[in-house]
Parts: C-alpha cells; sequence; structure tokens
DNA sequence: GTTGCGATGTATCGGACCGATACATCGGCC
DNA sequence: GGCCGATGTATCGGTCCGATACATCGCAAC
C-alpha cells in the first residue's frame, strides 16, 4: 500500500521524506488521515534497497554540498528519493494487480484510485466494481441489522447504523456513477494524458 | 480501543471468542470493518491476565460439561469469558477516559459512540465535540486543497477530493444535530438508563 | 544580538491490529 | 459413509501508527 503510494509520488517528482509525507497526507487525506514517519521512512529504506527509489541525484543543478557535511549523518541535510527506472516498473505492476485488499480497505482504495490517472481503463474498471461490491455487502449487513434487530439496540447504537448505512448508500450510488462514466469513456476529465513518457 | 469494545459487550453477557468476533463486527461495522482473530484472541489473553475478564463461568443453567472434555484444551470447546467486578470498573474508566484517540481514528470514535448508552453526558458531549474539531479539520484541509490547487490536480484525484470533502460535510452536520440533542438532554431516545447496577 | 520558538527534517521503538493459515468439531446433505 | 460448510480456538509475520528524540533553520521579540 505505502510502497504504491510513495512510488506513486516519486514518479512525479524527487522528494524528501518531510515533503512526501505532506503530499501523501493531501492527496490521500479523503480517505485515510496521515501516513506516520514510523511507516514512512522504514518503507523508504526498504524501497531503496530493493532498488525502486535511490538516494539524492536530483536531475540538474545542486551538485552535492558547499563543504564536507552536506547529507550524510554528520549535517544530516535533507535526503532526497528519485524512482529508479525498475521502480517504474514496479509502479506499473502494483497498479494494476488490484487484489481483494484493494476494496477492503479504505486506505488501499483510495491510494489506488489517485493514480487513477495513471491506471489503464480495464483495472480502473475492475476496482471500481469491486469497491463496489464489498461496500454493498456491508451495506446489505447493516440494513439487517436495522431490520431484524432495531427494537433490540439502544438509541445511539442504532443511529450509528443509520449513519453508517447512509454513508454506504451514498458511496455506492457514487462508485455507480464513476462506473457508468468509464464504460462511457468518459472518465470525470480526459486528463492531460500523458504529463511526461518514461526515460 | 478493542479492550473497551470487548469489555463493553461481555458487560451486556458471557459469550466465547467467535460470538465476540461476530457481534463487533454488526455492531461496530459502520465504522470499522471487522475484528480479526489475531487482534481478538491476544487480547482475550491479555484482559485475562489483567483481570478484567475470567474464563468459563457462566452464572447460572448450564453447570460445565456432560461428560469430562468440556472446556479445558483437550477437545478445546468453547470458552466462555465473563466479565469481573474489577472488569466493570475498568469499563467505565475507559468509557469516560475520552483521549485525543477517541477523536483521531473512525474506530476509536465508533467504539466510543457504540457505548454512548452507558456513557455519562458530560463526557458524551465531549467526545462529539473532539470528533466534530477533527472532522472540521480534515474539511478544511480539502477544502483548500480544492480551491487552491484544483487546476494543477488530476480528474481523479479532484473527484476523490470533493467525495471526501462532501463525507466531512455530512459528518459534521450529523455531529452538530447530535451535540445539538446533547445539549438539549434529548438524546436521541432516553434509553432505560439503568439496566443494571454495580454488584 | 541573542534568545526563544515554530516549521522543517530524519529517525527509532514498542505496540496495536490485520491477513493468512492451521486445525479440530459438529451438523446436515447426498 | 463421506464430504462440506459453519462453528470454534489459536498463532505468526508483517504493516502501520503514536510517541518520542534530536538537529537545523529562519524570524520575531526583547
Amino acid at each position: 500500500m505505502l510502497d504504491l503510494a510513495i512510488l506513486g509520488l516519486l514518479h512525479e517528482s524527487p522528494m524528501h521524506g518531510y515533503e512526501l509525507r505532506k503530499q501523501l497526507t493531501t492527496k490521500l487525506g479523503a480517505f485515510r488521515a496521515a501516513i506516520s514517519y514510523g511507516s514512512l521512512y522504514p518503507t523508504l529504506r526498504r524501497l531503496q534497497s530493493d532498488g525502486w527509489i535511490s538516494e539524492g541525484a536530483p536531475p540538474a543543478g545542486m551538485p552535492a554540498s558547499p563543504d564536507e557535511v552536506p547529507l550524510l549523518t554528520g549535517k544530516r541535510g535533507r535526503v532526497v528519493y528519485t524512482i529508479t527506472a525498475e521502480g517504474k516498473e514496479r509502479f506499473q505492476e502494483l497498479l494494476t494487480a488490484a487484489g481483494p485488499e484493494t476494496y477492503d480497505s479504505e486506505a488501499g482504495f483510495g491510494v489506488h484510485f489517485a493514480f487513477f490517472a495513471r491506471t489503464d481503463p480495464a483495472t480502473r474498471l475492475r476496482i471500481l466494481e469491486g469497491r463496489r461490491r464489498r461496500v454493498e455487502e456491508r451495506r446489505e449487513g447493516m440494513r439487517d441489522v436495522l431490520s431484524r434487530a432495531a427494537e433490540r439496540l439502544d438509541a445511539y447504537t442504532l443511529e450509528l447504523q443509520r449513519h453508517g448505512l447512509d454513508a454506504c448508500e451514498r458511496e455506492v450510488r457514487w462508485l455507480e456513477e464513476l462506473i457508468a462514466n468509464e464504460r462511457k469513456g468518459t472518465t470525470p476529465q480526459p486528463p492531460s494524458a500523458d504529463p511526461e513518457r518514461s526515460s
């Protein structure tokens, strides 16, 4: 999950950890609250040792350091991460491989959706329909509770169920719309289509 | 989080793990998906070693076993957990101690809300207002994104933000209503008020 | 001018929780 | 008689979070 999100952001431009977290928070803020450093930094380390990203190397300008202490542990200047060619392949791979974990968690779906502009139409449709199915299941569960056991629940629990049911119904409608658009080929707005071509 | 949920359910009646999970899933299904056994059983063990719950001992009827293999590891019959007197105190303690973690996570808020019928009015109000504040913050964040950087985002990210913003606005309205009701003293429905008194 | 303070920035540790998996029992259905 | 799905207990590895620590920078107040 985090892998995909990080690779996706670094695909747009190199960044250091702090900035990465801010972008993550705003871009994915709709579905998950925030990414913790306790996840971010270990993940960055892992991605690096797997070869998907590399340290330093901003493309042009800013050679390295004025003196001697620039980006090692001494002064610990900001470490800029750049996605590698293998990382870009890995990103596409993760984008397309949308298993059940993509539909189940809010976060998983949110991350995938956030990169829909880079996802091929077939995968988009698959994810949207999978997600819809999950939310429908949740919805049915809550409907059952409300219809079958309403009198046995206190007012607050009842209210909670009602609110949850409402949210589910809304999300299903939202997904229906998106699916219909996908089917027509009319995505929300055909974006600029190729902000960058690889290498 | 799980502690509170489990103690709350066992407060209503003794149960074994499987049943506990089912109840947890339906009762809290509105805000969090499901509780995993990988969380449930270790937590039960911890609660037991802390003295908040105890194994076996349904209060009346069903003495223990027909033969010899009933609820030990041999046949591994269902293990029924019962809340202890200390556990009930602990439950009240957790109910009232509603720190920031209560507002931050969906799950945390959901669990607390699910037991509002047993929570004193002041704490209810505190939690609802805290939650509202958090959701408002999220909402403002998304509004900023939409107003300040709309043109720099692709259509899907934009749509995600819009949907998230809408959900936040709805939740704030919902909370406003609940808060207004609390202030009037008119909770959704004044429940039976004292289902049981301690000891 | 220095002192303090908030934003920027990197990093780790313990713990909570999840997903997959294993295994055992029970009831019914073919 | 055998299979299968629901019930039931349990563990393991891994992901992610929350708290915390610490260091640098710019700027504003004094």
